[in-house]
DNA sequence: AATGAATGAGTCTTCATTCAT
DNA sequence: CATGAATGAAGACTCATTCAT
């Protein structure tokens, strides 16, 4: 048994047999549960008897929708992570204007950001780097959509170095520098996110990214 | 019991007596395979059992030297981090020139790196965005580094724009910035370290950091 | 977690719900099996594991009832002499002549004996004088059990010494001494308890005490 | 390997070649603070390595004096046992009258408790009542003791109801009582041994014993 | 279908004992 | 001979998973 890709909030469950409806339904409070104590105490110590008591489910029902424990960890953080990547790659594809594409994606991170602060928590307090180590095939999945979007951002600035709208460096770096920096900035506004609500924190980010640091 | 800082490969065990040494050596290597197990299989899908085998002692060999299995993980981590930071502390103070710190601290970085390519493994592994979870105390230390690390970074960033040199940007931003860019490029190169051998690859990171990515 | 008071035989699990009796019984068969293992190789010879296969249930059923392994042996002494402590006070409370008072004192103790055997078997085996040593805090409360057990006697021999019924000694020091009496004798009773069916031992251990040794 | 008795202070290690004095100077050092420790902190709370730190010995150096760990503590305990019988058959067989014989065995219990405060310390908190439980012959040993002590007083109390000094009641209830009381009054002393210097606390035990409590 | 009681494999850690030096 | 470093068996406890009701 290997769980569907994650069903939460914003999904479609409109017209849907009552069943079929309801057991979403179910599965979605699970999850939320399930996100919100690894979140606060991390996986290693939280146990499938808290997360059913929590959610007011038996723990056989959690076996109904999740293989085991890892795969409910999986699908929490893998379905918000594609719906991370379709965001990003939406953003990508709408904006032809290179330049504007990359401030766009920079603009987006923000959003999804504080849309989904609980799993970027937990993405940060558990996974960054393939937390179920090299053989758990999960991270890999993770790291596969990471390149992806490295990759679609390289192609990006490879049509604003044609245009000449970017400087002549690789692709691939220039779009790893900005994966980082966000990374970097990201993590800093999860520390304290009250802090930077005023004004868009990213857009530091874009001005050192895209003008670097030294006078001219 | 806490263990003293890590000893590892550089230290000089020279003209010591010969019991002390020994000690050293085991401690040296049980260190090393336990770095081992957990870069390959993950903090807590290694026992101690496991460890004691595979570097050839008894288990409780091991407990004469690591008060526990988190003493031991952590011993592995800080022990190569503040070496790392000390590294890069002395790097940034030696140089008055802050354009060529800022040089600097790219490059040694790229030294450090291979020189502990194995803890830089577990720590992407394992570590990197607090392993243990905010309650476990050590990952509150290692936080700690890296804000010492960005906060030395932004005073140099700071001298910079004094003397003109950097553009007048906030210094923490532009050395959260920095951080972010060689954190993904050596991210990217531990995936695959033989690829980047050639050509110093952060020194790519720095040109995009330093210079910036739009053409003017 | 702390158990609650034990429930063994005499309980009346009357009208439960079923699962609560199922749960009473179950806890009463983990008891019973400890009982008798502690008692015939001692608390620290017994493993759990051990308690668990010869009681038929999973280790971990036991840690459902008991929070660890001393709160199962605590519950197994205390239950018990708690039960002892109230059936003593309230032959004291009920009979207002002093001397009868005593003599129903001393009768019910082998009524008790004989009803809790296996537990007076263990205690003598393995309590008697603060088996876990001064800084377990429950041979405090064995003690304080006792303690206010000499009391109540002696408030007995003062109500005696005043109506002129007892000699004028110190009454906590007769309270002592028949606790002690009482005590040799069920220690001799253990060793042998088949032989003591026919006469209650202890009346001669009440003779002797209230008559004293010395020929008038 | 079974260790020969204990050999403790008093012991005439006057005129032995130098090596077996020393090493019985060993001995009893070993002893001594293993009756420290294990007074202080219970059997099973003291580790071997304690021993042998705590006398500023290896624990090489303690297995040469006792086979093991249990031995090391029978010897402890079974030393000031034997001592303790000796000298109360001593008393017992030294005084022709009986009354005065039980009065004299009275009163060297409390020397002999007072001299061996640290034993009797640890008889009541750990012993008392076959601590290594019914199979380690070791309390067997004790047992048979108490046992040949309880019916050494018989004897006496028989002889002295022959004199008609006692009243004519079973001579080993008589002893046992004695014993009874005996113990109590001591254990009592142990929980606070200041309290009781300024009177010989059992002379009351006496007293009380031998007179019996109903006013005549 | 949903439950949650029951399970027991697996883990860290201690410490009595051995034996090479 | 004395030492104490090294050993590894043993034990308490947790928790993912199953399955009878």
């Amino acid at each position: 048994m290997n769980s569907p890709p994650l069903t939460q909030g914003n999904v479609a469950l409109a017209r849907l047999p009552r069943r079929e409806r309801d057991n979403l339904r179910q599965r979605g409070e699970i999850l939320d549960t399930a996100l919100m104590l690894f979140a606060e105490k991390g996986y290693h110590k939280v146990s499938m008897q808290q997360i059913a008591k929590q959610a007011e489910f038996g723990v056989g029902t959690i076996y109904k929708f999740f293989a085991n424990k890892q795969d409910l960890y999986r699908v929490l953080i893998m379905g918000t992570a594609e719906k991370w990547q379709r965001a990003v790659f939406q953003v990508l594809e709408q904006e032809r204007n290179p330049f504007r594409a990359i401030q766009d994606y920079i603009a987006v991170q923000s959003e999804l950001f504080f849309d989904n602060l609980p799993v970027v928590r937990l993405y940060y307090s558990e996974i960054k780097g393939a937390y179920f180590n090299v053989r758990s095939g999960f991270d890999q999945d993770l790291l596969k959509l990471r390149d992806e979007r490295i990759k679609k951002l390289a192609s990006v600035f490879e049509i604003g170095i044609k245009e000449s709208i970017f400087r002549d460096l690789d692709p691939y770096h220039m779009a790893l520098a900005l994966h980082g920096i966000i990374d970097a900035f990201l993590y800093r506004m999860m520390e304290d996110p009250t802090r930077f609500r005023e004004r868009d924190e990213l857009s530091y980010a874009a001005e050192i990214f895209l003008g670097g640091v030294i006078k001219k």
